[in-house]
DNA sequence: CCTTACATGTAACAAGTTACATGATTAG
DNA sequence: CTAATCATGTAACTTGTTACATGTAAGG
């Protein structure tokens, strides 16, 4: 129900096209929300039909016209009862626990290589998302809030994958500590 | 693509009726894999057809047969198979986080209040799974691979859990500055 | 009397994935 | 010549949610 609340908190940051806003779930939001350019481009055409979002059309010559969407008044209202209702908790389904859960029958070796796949792109995102926060605090205390905000989000990745990389650990110890 | 995988695991382990996995999903498997009952007989019925499992049907006056599901030989290869196979790490989509990353939209008491909401059930789960790891702690060690295996799903929800409260003191921590 | 447990579903819908389509420009 | 960037989509499919349906028996 929320990748509108979603598309319309970007939106509400600054007026995008659907290109940009694809752009922004990937490089910005991906430790928040994703989405697929495919379900971007058809919430955007039912925010604008429901009169969420107003469009500008921008020709171009060669390429598809431009279509940048900003917010309308309804569309912040919409934005802010959501905003201000709580939101259950997204449900657990991960593939990893799943095969743990099956224990005798995965494989040790297929696990170990899964985790140590996973592992290198936990260790890349943690050095991004260091360096995001290393700027953060380079920038004078309290700015703004929306700024803090954002931050928060941002110590919320770092801690997941913290706390991932702690189970890896747990894992090796367990399985190796197993085969002993 | 796992629900089925998930059924499939739940099932070699032992053979149930839809009503029991649906149970078993809920008391034993939400730190793993959430499914409802719609969803979970649908897919059984999927998975018969396919061969991956066998019904055998148990006749009851008053309420509908009960229909005992068991995994087939096509069926443990299946799962097998996807168990070798290196899975994608499930996208983030957290409306929480979302309500950091809409940041000036979001009002300050709204968050705290639904923080709150939160983290009660987070401690509330947090006290079962550290029971349930007392429990594990009361067993020999090394007892059965396929139990210490187990362990490790649960131990991550305690670790996703703890993450959690930490991170919602650093929310608190901050907000509260900002107020200040 | 009312709720919970038992035991199975159907139907409609919303959300997310995968594959395919078009066509120009720029960088290697 | 090849791949990537720009910029938009459609179509088909799978997965997950919500609402509704049926009917018994036990416990407070």
């Amino acid at each position: 129900m929320s990748l509108r609340h979603a598309l319309l908190a970007a939106i509400h940051e600054t007026a995008a096209t659907g290109y940009e806003l694809n752009q922004r779930f990937e490089e910005r939001l991906s430790h928040v929300w994703s989405a697929s350019h495919q379900q971007i481009y058809r919430e955007l055409a039912r925010l604008e039909t429901q009169g969420l979002l107003v469009v500008e059309i921008q020709p171009q010559a060669g390429k598809p016209d431009r279509k940048r969407y900003a917010i309308t008044a309804a569309g912040i209202k919409a934005l802010q009862g959501w905003l201000g209702a709580v939101q259950a908790r997204p449900a657990v389904r991960d593939p990893l626990l799943l095969k743990c859960f099956a224990g005798d029958l995965t494989p040790t070796p297929a696990l170990l290589k899964e985790l140590a796949v996973h592992e290198q792109t936990w260790r890349r995102e943690q050095a991004i998302y260091r360096q995001i926060e290393a700027r953060y605090f380079s920038v004078p205390p309290s700015l703004s809030r929306h700024y803090r905000m954002q931050y928060l989000a941002l110590r919320r990745g770092l801690l997941d994958i913290e706390s991932w990389l702690v189970w890896a650990g747990e894992v090796r110890a367990m399985l190796e500590q197993g085969d002993a």
